[in-house]
Order: C-alpha cells, then sequence, then structure tokens
DNA sequence: TCTACTCTCGAACGGTGTTCCTGTCAACAC
DNA sequence: GTGTTGACAGGAACACCGTTCGAGAGTAGA
C-alpha cells in the first residue's frame, strides 16, 4: 500500500529516513503521456518559478502545465505549504558540501552560502518559501550538518557555530528575498516606474530635507555596491565577528 | 483640491517632504461616526494585525472593521502594497533614535535593532511586508539616518557603515519574520503537531541516521538559546567584526 | 470474472485583491 | 436660495486563489 501524501509529509518532517520505497504504481494513469507523480509536479513547479517567480506558482498554474485539473494534484501532495517544503528540499539537495578543510573554512562556509544564494536567486522569490520551511526535513538538515563540519574544524566552538548557521541561514535567505523582489520590480511593472537607477537615487538623496545631513552626505557609500558587494561584505563581517570569539 | 492616494504615494517615494497639507474635507462624510481616512485605515490595520496577525490582514477584514464595504477603502489606499508600506512608515516612526554617543555606538546600535525587532514582533508577520517596502520613504530613511550616525560616531568608516546597516536590517527583517512564523505553529493550528519541543527536536536528532554525526552529537547547541539569545549572539558577532574592520 | 483499490478530475465553496458605476452629500458660485 | 461641482461611500461584479467532494476510470490480485 503505498502511503497517501499526508503520511510521506508527517514522515519528512519525523526526520525518518529518506529511503523512497519507489511505490510500485497501481492505479490508471488515464491516457496521459506522463503519469502524475510528486516529482514530475515539483519539476513542473521549478520551472513555473525559474520563468515566471515564485508568485506565479499556484496549483492551478502547475496543474495546468500538467494538463489536468488543480485537484488532481492533492493526490500527491497534501498542501501548497507542502509543495513549497518539497522544493524547498530539493533545492538544498542540489547543494554541494565540501570536505572540511581547517585551513581554509572561512572560504569553504562562503562557497555554501554562495552556492545557496544562486539557487534562491535562479528561483526568484522561491526564499520566500524556505522561511516557512525551518528545519523541516532531512535535506536542510544536511546542510546544517554540511556547515557545522566546516565550522567545527575551522575551531569554532559548537554554539557558536550552532548559532553562526542559523544567522547565516536567515541572512543568505533575506539577502535572496530582497535581491529578487528588487529585480522583479527593476523589471519594471507599469506603475513602479519610482525604482529608479543608481544615479537618480543619490540625486534624491542630494535633495533631502534637512535633518538628514548624513544620507546626504554619504548618499554614494549608502547605494554603492553592485553585484554582490553587499554579500561579501557581510559575510566578511560575520565570519570575522566568529573568528574572534573562537580565539580570543 | 486634495491629491488622489496615487499623488500621495508618488510623493512618498518622491521622497518629498512629510508635511502634509492636512487636506481640510470636503466631500461627504454620510451619517457615519468616524470618516474614513487614511489614518482610519491604518490604525484599524494595525489592530488587526496585532490581534490576529498579518496573514488575517485583508482590505476585506479592514473595511468590515470600518463598518463598510472593500472599495471604500481605494479612495484613500492605492493598494494593498500601498497600505503595507504605510504600515511600515509608521512602524519606522515609532523607533526612538539616540543622541550618538561615541563611547556606546554598539549598546546603541543594538538598541535600535532591538526596538525594532519588539515592533515587529508586536505586530506578527509584519515583517514580510517590510522586505518588500525597501527604502520607500522618508519613516525608513529617518532609520538609516539614526544608526548612520551613531556608527560613523562609533568611527566606522562610511562605507563599512552603510553596508552594515543595509546587513543588520536584513537579519533584523529576517530574525522577526522567522520568529513570527514560528510564535504562530507553537499556537498549534491543528496538523501542525509535528511542531515540538526542544525536549522531542533533541530526541529526534538524536536518532538521525548515520551521515548526521555533528548534528547528532550537538542537538544540544542547535536546539539552544531561548528568548533572543540567538538575536543577541549574531548582532554581537556583527558588531565584534565591523569593529574589527574598523581599527586593524 | 469479480472485487478492491488507487488515481483522475469536473464542479463547486469560500476566500482574496481590485474595478466599475451609481448614489449621496458638503461646499462653493451666483 | 438655488444650482453646480466634485469628492466620497458602497453594492455588485470579475478574475483569481487554495481546497474539498464525489463520481468515474482503470489496474492488480482472488
Amino acid at each position: 500500500m503505498s502511503p497517501t501524501p499526508q503520511q510521506r509529509r508527517a514522515e519528512r518532517h519525523r526526520l525518518g529516513s529518506g529511503a523512497k520505497p519507489a511505490a510500485n504504481r497501481r492505479g490508471p494513469s488515464g491516457g496521459r503521456k506522463r503519469p502524475i507523480t510528486v516529482d514530475a509536479i515539483v519539476d513542473t513547479a521549478f520551472a513555473i518559478v525559474e520563468n515566471e517567480g515564485y508568485e506565479a506558482l499556484t496549483m492551478r498554474r502547475v496543474a495546468t502545465a500538467l494538463e489536468t485539473g488543480p485537484s488532481s494534484l492533492y493526490a500527491h501532495v497534501v498542501n501548497k505549504q507542502d509543495l513549497d517544503e518539497l522544493l524547498i528540499g530539493r533545492l538544498c539537495a542540489e547543494i554541494e558540501l565540501p570536505e572540511p578543510d581547517p585551513a581554509n573554512w572561512r572560504g569553504q562556509i562562503i562557497d555554501v552560502c554562495a552556492q545557496l544564494r544562486d539557487q534562491y536567486l535562479r528561483y526568484p522569490g522561491i526564499s520566500r518559501a524556505a522561511f516557512a520551511a525551518g528545519l523541516s526535513n532531512l535535506d536542510t538538515l544536511r546542510l546544517t550538518e554540511g556547515m557545522l563540519a566546516v565550522l567545527l574544524a575551522g575551531g569554532v566552538a559548537p554554539q557558536d557555530a550552532a548559532w553562526a548557521i542559523d544567522s547565516l541561514s536567515l541572512y543568505v535567505n533575506a539577502y535572496s528575498l530582497e535581491a529578487s523582489l528588487a529585480r522583479r520590480r527593476a523589471a519594471g511593472d507599469a506603475d513602479d516606474a519610482w525604482v529608479v537607477s543608481r544615479d537618480e537615487l543619490m540625486r534624491r538623496f542630494a535633495a533631502l530635507p534637512d535633518g538628514y545631513p548624513q544620507t546626504r552626505r554619504y548618499a554614494a557609500e549608502i547605494t554603492a555596491g553592485g553585484g554582490h558587494d553587499r554579500f561579501d561584505f557581510t559575510l566578511g563581517v560575520m565570519l570575522d565577528g566568529l573568528a574572534a570569539r573562537s580565539r580570543p
């Protein structure tokens, strides 16, 4: 008897082994070319998010792409939230974890965070779902495990390491979410016209009323940082602080 | 001629002066006890979010609380997003900014961040709206100005200070959002039953399969941290890293 | 062949943000 | 005092969302 989606999800949250019994298909596949499976749903969902953003990911949209009705999905997925967790799970599973190298623990942490960031940015807005997912399944826990190993190898105290992983994940999530929103606005949907270039932003800062002297003076610094400069800066600062804490 | 909501919002995004002309009311207020104004809408919205969470904040819910229909709101507010921005703006306006004290810049930054965190947590889930708001209006810019002044007084380099403010805001947002979600789950809505106590979580970590040695060994550290311990830790680490960068 | 079981999916429910359009009333000009 | 103007109020509707129900279809084992 293949498990219901509810059982499957409960199992996932119970942190059980990830061994999937492959559930030999019984019931009919109708006359459809490709049967509806959890994997097919997740694949389709990823494609939609990649092309149209997380906001376009709706049950109906997935069902339409699968050439069926929305209710057909609920035999494989208990919820929209369940689908979100599956997406985050697979996304985390794609991250390559390094073999801990005590001499290069900072670089290794930065690399993992950058991988995570790039995955989030590849699927714009999906980090919103990551906030709700938390430490729900084995895949996210695998990330924690990997980063913990790197930090411990680097000589960071266990408690510091554990909390630092939390902070780093949170920051990467937040950064990716904001970056996704900013990019979507840059794509310019009509009345979002007040989203402007850096030059324009600097000009506005310079024209600020009194009471904003610092902002006016350091408008250049505030608006600086293309690419992932801010990201690199923040990770550098956090790791510096962490290293200082470990070896006083 | 009083401005349309569109003009009002555009003005806000243009970072114009915050001087409100008070727009002497003309049109009818009907037989209603309290006329529908932007402030009334925002007040009502805050009450709803405080009592029922951000997810309960819908146009219809606000309208019902104001004893009217949803369409009546659109004469004062452009959008749901517009309402969100107004909420974030007022929330930021409540923050008390200190007079910069070079001897206590770390404490002052921590205080401002804690204020922001507590405001976010007072209105659960509202930090979701803060992500989309960005640096949109004068109120959020006032926060930037205040923190910038503190950091500069503390001897932090302008570029470091500007980026640090970005990182700190992002982290405070993310932390508050996650804390809100966690608390709402702790309130226990039926099938969220797998959200468990720390003891139960530690037990599950201990029962993890092979391949998770660090997580298993340091389950206590990972699940540690009640109250705002993690928050304090992260801010401490970031400010340490920042200080180290300023005085090498 | 018959039964049991799983998968499929049209239809519907209650909710959402938003728009259209009409009616109503206060303030001004004459 | 009267007419005009124009902002405000709000009912009804649209398109969409997540989700549920229940009937139908098809395969696997007895």
